[in-house]
DNA sequence: CTTGACGTTGAAGTCAACTTGAAGTCAACT
DNA sequence: AGTTGACTTCAAGTTGACTTCAACGTCAAG
């Protein structure tokens, strides 16, 4: 392991301040995301007399949160929406923070629900190979699985890219 | 229905030619998705003496293909790959469809059970909160799952952004 | 007080998969 | 001949989540 030679924790207890590098380190987030977080709004940090970034601890909780969040497939949107419900006079408790990802199970039931139809379409499809545009779930247009009424749409839009679920 | 007005299919049954809107309202796909996928070579078209777009019935199994594989979460890069997989001497059969999608079947195993082990570390973590980049295999900055040596990894980043993988 | 690693900024670039726009062409009908 | 609507091309724009770049400033050690 390097030698803490700048500004590591171990050489700074008081104040507790946290380098860019220390907190990549730690968080695996790329410094460059680091920057682009905060100017989302997503983290805060304060700054030196010089200008440069020093994160608190509790920063890689909030990023160890994204970090579950993105896994899950939330938009960084999402994220600061959620991170909105978190209490500013206080310190987050651990039920705050499961309080937020209490909705993400709902999520990964219906991802996971998706998916599984569409594996069942498939294998029924397999053997055919029919790949009908009216016919086949797999190759749907989607406006079948729409004609359902709501809650009848199986495709995995929001799956592969959950951004790009409002288009189409 | 409208009735066909320029070189509507019913018009046109010898060659069996179809117009690029008829083919979009067909097959679910806008013109410009067309226009780009024939770019790319996923799809080809002939022309008319004044350079328009005609297309062959074939096509549209072509973009049924390519509609499933989207669903399922291919790149179009990869589907190019599997198309290229067909025969060009004859017209494909349902049994060289078929084993385009065979691989398709494990994709989604995987992605299933991705997200079934996310949703299961959710369960544990979601009643204490912890959210640790150590511990919490839902904020796991991935080095953890790579350790484990091939096929332990379980964070599904192909699901959520396939195209990103190689990335990070 | 120099050195060199580390940090700063804003702008621009990247990627995938398209869409949109501008400017012009083609085909059918009146 | 004129109008209309579908079609053409090529370039540029869109989206989200970043990364990369260039040019410059800061920090702590020696």
């Amino acid at each position: 392991m390097a030698a803490v030679t700048q500004n590591g924790a171990e050489t700074m207890k008081p104040t507790d301040a946290l380098t860019v590098s220390e907190v990549a380190r730690r968080s695996g987030f790329a410094p460059s995301a680091l920057r682009f977080y905060e100017a989302q709004g997503l983290v805060a940090a304060s700054r030196t007399s010089g200008g440069q970034r020093r994160y608190q601890r509790g920063v890689l909780r909030r990023l160890a949160f994204i970090r579950a969040a993105r896994n899950i497939g939330l938009s960084l949107d999402e994220i600061a929406a959620a991170l909105a419900g978190l209490p500013q006079t206080r310190t987050p408790t651990r039920a705050d923070w499961a309080r937020l990802s209490r909705g993400w199970r709902k999520r990964l039931d219906d991802q996971i629900l998706a998916l599984t139809a569409l594996r069942d379409g498939l294998d029924s499809c397999i053997g055919c190979g029919c790949l009908s545009l009216r016919r086949c779930a797999l190759s749907n247009p989607a406006d079948v699985a729409a004609d359902g009424g709501p809650g009848a749409t199986f495709l995995p839009w929001r799956l592969r890219r959950p951004e790009a679920a409002p288009r189409r």
